[in-house]
DNA sequence: GAAGCTCACGTT
DNA sequence: ACGTGAGCTTCC
């Protein structure tokens, strides 16, 4: 080769997620690994005297630092990134004002991101003598290492002493980078040949029978075979094979393997079904773009019912056809076997599946079958949309209106924003279905930024199921204190009685199990991020939601010590009880956080209730997704109001999707569907648009009332929050933050705050917000963060952090409200 | 993020 | 003169 003797270098983004480190460090390739590092690579790195894990993002054949050094190590077989990923890494980073390497960590499995730790251990020529003014810290190193955590914690332990051994030679310090990657290994054994052990039979005496079989069943079938198969095969224990490895008849062989979450379920093959005129209308439309060189959107807007996934499906195999692959975005897919069965049901093997409900090995296995292209339809949650494919033809957002489909923490990245920017690279197709579509998504459509096409009817002509809205303020007036109106208690009777189902939602606000004293009202709020902590039943303990602080349960009120302090149920709980008191023969599943925490307890629980050994599934949110059960007819919530009231400018929205949502569970199959929902604000448009099934009169009506108030898709809206371990600087900080943004951009932009964040510290960081908001004409969002990193730059103040929220999807405190 | 440096302060 | 902790720079 050409190049053989020259040199080449590496640009690597470092695993340090901070200011100064956040831009590409040079790294000498030895010749070595030459072919190894790639773009993409994950890489090991000296950085100052630690070692680190970085991403190269570029490869290059000179550089200008004098002192470079040379990656260490390769840490992969494959780049965990493309090309096309690290490009994306960088529109994420300036898009979301994060670090590049925040950005890249975020596009790969949870076992890719290192973990590191630091041994202290003693040196051969360390004496006793040496540490006679710590000798807790000998004694204990005498027996094994040390992490140095734990090092530090020891009472009579200085730094500097540590620092004068380290350099004395008495100790040492290692970092070790754990890479979290592990491979499922599984058991073979595998044997000499067949005539060698027949051989060996000939001389075994009689009563080794056990023996004479294992070696006989190895004859006829000659070749390695997984342990556990062995010992069904031939009835027999490990210990028995164990001596035939210790006679060298047979052999253990490790050998690699994929975890396959689907392994043991059985999943029918189907066949494309016949689209009606109407889905081959839109179906025709959407295949026409696929065959187009350049990206488009289309928005499906579809009732529920209307056969979406079918075309969904069709699309994806046309997709394949033409050697191109396909992502799949639905909310929180661990909770919709069904659909993941309908595509592994099409498309069997090609398919990866990558939902919350797997482990991270599975995950990552999972991961791999894209990477290394054995797999070309991708299903999965939001972070899906980085799933590494090299050949997209099409992307599918499922219930695109979702607020999961945004990312909750830094970087806090839509995954819309990002598939339209992987199908824009492709030239692919996006694809966002919805019954209830996003008012931004319908405003584009409406504006020709997407291409709108519509299902307005149900397949095989289902009808539609009948919703009645019963006033719970009568309910009150009659004397009917129960959570139950006397309607709902009626309609579930008779659906119990003739043998049908039943799904009760409980639409919940906030988090549910806290602890609070009931003789002064005191609630118990975690030391450091000012939140009410949760009253975890299992071991009796208040836990922070945040931080991961954890406390035991007090007995007395730490205020005024009465010993009525108690915790409160969650709401699922106390309406299972009530439903038990009035009608204790019902057989009732209830799935709320305590009831699905374990793995695989969703699809139990699920499992149980289609196979009818419930009469009652009764949950919050989390079962309004993707539920299709052929015996549930009636469908109730409890109170439809809970959702109404929260702060936030899309609580109209969410609530008419929402309840849509759960009234589309009913009657879905042969039985007509009823649904009643119960609800305090029966005059409000959500509520009764719902009731009606009239979502073009409800997007109207939302419509006129964002605009008239100024609020999405009629502005541009930007959260600014602003962290700091020291509140008065903070508020200082922001309060010159917003005079500044107020004299330079305030005759364009009005400036909202600074106020306190919705949850006012975490983890011992104050927490304040600005809130931007503009004419949506404008493309201010480049001069805002130009400003805002001169700001950073200017303020000097590394313990300052700025977060900014792009994309509209978070709560506004009520005192911004307008 | 964290090691390693400088610098100011306090101790012998 | 030296130990100690705090702030600041640097990392290729």
């Amino acid at each position: 080769m050409e190049n053989e003797n020259k040199v080449s270098y590496a640009e690597v983004v470092v695993d340090v997620p901070a200011t100064p480190t956040d831009r590409p460090f040079d790294y000498r390739i030895p010749t070595t690994l030459q072919d190894a590092v790639q773009v993409g690579s994950r890489v090991q790195v000296p950085f100052g005297s630690q070692r680190r894990i970085g991403y190269v993002t570029r490869i290059k054949s000179n550089c200008d630092f004098s002192r470079v050094r040379s990656i260490i190590q390769v840490m992969d077989v494959m780049p965990p990134l493309t090309e096309e990923l690290v490009e994306l890494g960088d529109w994420i980073a300036d898009e979301y004002m994060c670090h590049r390497i925040s950005a890249l960590q975020a596009m790969v499995p949870a076992v890719l991101r290192g973990k590191y730790q630091k041994l202290v251990s003693l040196t051969e020529n360390a004496q006793a003598a040496d540490f006679s003014a710590s000798p807790s810290l000998y004694t204990r190193l005498k027996k094994s290492s040390l992490d140095w955590e734990e090092v530090c914690k020891l009472p009579d332990v200085r730094l500097s002493w540590l620092r004068e051994w380290v350099q004395q030679g008495k100790i040492q310090i290692e970092m070790k980078i754990h890479d979290r990657v592990t491979e499922k290994k599984v058991r073979y054994v595998s044997a000499i040949e067949p005539s060698q052990l027949l051989q060996i039979i000939s001389t075994l005496p009689e009563r080794n029978k056990k023996q004479r079989q294992i070696l006989q069943f190895f004859i006829d079938k000659p070749e390695p075979i997984p342990l556990k198969q062995l010992l069904i095969e031939v009835n027999t224990t490990r210990s028995t094979i164990t001596k035939c490895v210790e006679e060298n008849w047979l052999f253990w062989e490790e050998r690699q393997e994929n975890r396959n979450p689907y392994a043991n379920v059985e999943i029918l093959q189907t066949k494309p079904l016949l689209l009606t005129k109407e889905q081959q209308l839109v179906y025709s439309q959407i295949e026409r773009n696929l065959f187009t060189p350049h990206s488009e959107t289309i928005l499906l807007h579809g009732v529920t019912g209307s056969g979406k996934t079918e075309l969904y499906l069709q699309a994806i195999a046309k997709v394949l056809d033409k050697q191109q692959e396909a992502i799949v975005l639905v909310p929180e897919i661990s909770l919709t076997p069904q659909m993941v069965e309908r595509f592994k049901g099409r498309f069997g093997d090609q398919v990866a599946v990558l939902h919350s409900g797997l482990s991270h090995g599975e995950k990552y296995d999972e991961w791999r079958k894209i990477r290394e292209g054995h797999c070309s339809v991708a299903i999965g949650a939001r972070s899906a949309i980085f799933a590494p494919f090299t050949r997209l033809g099409l992307i599918i957002i499922d219930e695109e209106h979702e607020s999961s489909y945004k990312q909750e923490d830094h970087p806090k990245y839509h995954a819309r924003a990002v598939a339209q920017w992987r199908a824009k690279h492709h030239g692919a197709t996006l694809l966002l279905g919805s019954a209830t579509p996003a008012m931004e998504s319908y405003y584009q459509a409406e504006n020709g930024e997407y291409r709108l096409l519509e299902l307005s009817e149900r397949v095989q002509g289902r009808p539609f199921p009948a919703i009645e809205l019963v006033d719970m303020r009568n309910e009150l007036r009659q004397g009917n204190r129960s959570m139950f109106s006397k309607s709902l208690q009626r309609e579930l009777q008779r659906c119990i009685e003739r043998g049908e189902q039943a799904v009760l939602f409980l639409n919940r606000r906030g988090f549910s199990t806290f602890v609070m004293c009931r003789a002064c009202g005191e609630t118990i709020d975690c030391p450091h991020c000012e939140i009410t902590l949760t009253y975890h039943r299992t071991n009796d303990t208040l836990r922070c939601h945040y931080c991961g602080y954890a406390t035991q349960l007090p007995s007395t009120c730490p205020k005024c010590e009465s010993p009525h302090i108690r915790h409160f149920g969650t709401g699922t709980q106390r309406v299972e009880e009530e439903l038990l008191r009035h009608f204790p023969q019902w057989r009732i599943i209830r799935m709320d956080v305590d009831t699905t925490t374990r793995k695989g307890s969703h699809q139990k629980l699920l499992g149980a209730f289609g196979r009818h050994e419930a009469d009652i599934l009764l949950g919050t949110q989390m079962i309004a997704k993707g539920l299709d059960f052929p015996l549930v007819t009636l469908v109730g919530v409890i109170t439809a109001d809970t959702m109404l009231h929260l702060p936030d400018f899309r609580s109209a929205e969410r609530t008419f999707q929402l309840l849509t949502q759960v009234s589309g569970r009913a009657g879905r199959h042969q039985q007509p569907g009823k649904v009643v929902i119960q609800s305090y604000s029966l005059d409000h448009y959500s509520i009764r648009r719902v009731a009606d099934q009239n979502w073009s009169e409800f997007y109207k009506e939302e419509y006129d009332t964002r605009k008239k108030l100024l609020y999405p898709p009629f502005c541009g809206l930007v959260q600014l929050l602003f962290t700091h371990p020291d509140q008065i600087k903070l508020l200082q900080i922001t309060g010159q933050i917003a005079g500044e943004l107020r004299s330079a951009l305030g005759q364009q932009i009005q400036i909202l705050g600074p106020v306190p964040a919705m949850i006012p510290r975490i983890k011992d960081r104050y927490r304040i917000q600005i809130l931007l908001k503009f004419p949506e004409e404008v493309e201010l969002i480049g001069q805002i963060k130009k400003k805002l990193r001169e700001i950073q730059e200017r303020s000097n103040d590394k313990h300052l952090r700025i977060i900014i929220d792009r994309d509209g999807h978070f709560h506004i405190p009520e005192k911004l409200y307008i």
